[in-house]
DNA sequence: GTCGATGTTAGCAC
DNA sequence: TGTGCTAACATCGA
């Protein structure tokens, strides 16, 4: 489940464990989650160690001591994860990439469905601009910027923009429904009619998710009460949270249909729905 | 066998 | 140029 909060919580995980320790050998299980050829890859990791990572929405990179600058990126799609183990016989299923540290711990790059990717780059400044990559939504997202961003996006769905990861970084399906269910704006807004108010409120909603979210380490079933991923299907509710059921409002029950192509979920009281908007059939 | 899935990107239509 | 929509990617698991 790989958005913003998870990848942080990866990024702490690997810090922990893997920082200053020589890389002993990388083991390639399934190279089509690669994007620089696997000899290249071998030969920029092996002997060499991080010295520190850098997060950027939901990318990561994991600072190589050299040559300066370079780091290997890692990005985890869909499915995408990460463990620690020690033999063969310990590594989960769908391991896809290998480090293997000097001190004989391993890090494994996990994803089932092969949506990630692993690969080098000389240069991570580069590396955002080539991608388009907009400013992190947890740690480099200003009023200001949103404000802007949503202006220039006039005709755009709330929503879509919100994910669009060239607006800000990090943003993915669930955390875009929460952050929008804690501001009480409808998906299907259209950006360019947003009052300054409600800018303000999706800016502060934005943060708030955010930190909840990477203070839990991304453990779902941690989250408040009030939280709408609970009326989510990945059920794990804890004590006291309605499945289906809007935490401020428990008569009324959670809407889930298509915005801009994507599963969503909201609150019709809380959430209302611009003028002329009617949700298509089908959910 | 069918369906949907947390992400990204390309191509097409308006 | 901006935007929405769809398909594709590869695969799992319900």
């Amino acid at each position: 489940m790989p958005e913003l909060p998870e990848v942080e919580t990866y990024r702490r995980f690997i810090d922990e464990l893997a920082l200053h320790v020589p890389i002993g050998a990388v083991q390639v299980l399934d190279a089509h989650v690669l994007t620089v050829p696997e000899t290249v890859l071998r030969t920029s990791l092996v002997g060499h160690h991080f010295t520190g990572s850098r997060r950027i929405g939901k990318n990561l990179f994991l600072l190589l001591n050299d040559p300066p600058g370079a780091a290997l990126t890692l990005h985890f799609g869909m499915t995408g994860d990460v463990a620690a183990y020690r033999d063969d016989h310990d590594r989960p299923r769908f391991v896809r990439v290998e480090l293997v540290l000097a001190d004989g711990l391993r890090i494994g790059f996990i994803d089932p469905r092969k949506f990630g990717r692993v690969g080098l780059t000389a240069d991570i400044t580069g590396f955002l601009e080539a991608k388009k990559i907009g400013p992190d939504a947890l740690d480099d997202l200003s009023l200001a910027h949103l404000t802007a961003a949503l202006g220039r996006r006039k005709n755009a769905l709330l929503k879509s923009a919100l994910l669009d990861q060239r607006l800000t970084a990090g943003l993915g399906n669930w955390i875009v429904d929460e952050v929008l269910f804690q501001a009480r704006l409808h998906p299907a807004r259209r950006c360019g009619e947003l009052t300054t108010a409600e800018i303000t409120r999706l800016h502060a909603a934005v943060g708030l998710v955010l930190r909840t979210a990477v203070a839990a380490e991304a453990r779902y079933r941690d989250f408040p009460v009030d939280f709408l991923i609970h009326a989510r299907e990945w059920e794990d509710a804890p004590a006291g949270a309605s499945t289906t059921h809007c935490p401020r409002h428990p008569k009324t029950e959670i809407q889930k249909h298509y915005v801009g192509g994507r599963a969503t979920y909201w609150c019709a009281r809380c959430q209302p729905a611009p003028v002329g908007w009617v949700a298509e059939e089908g959910m």
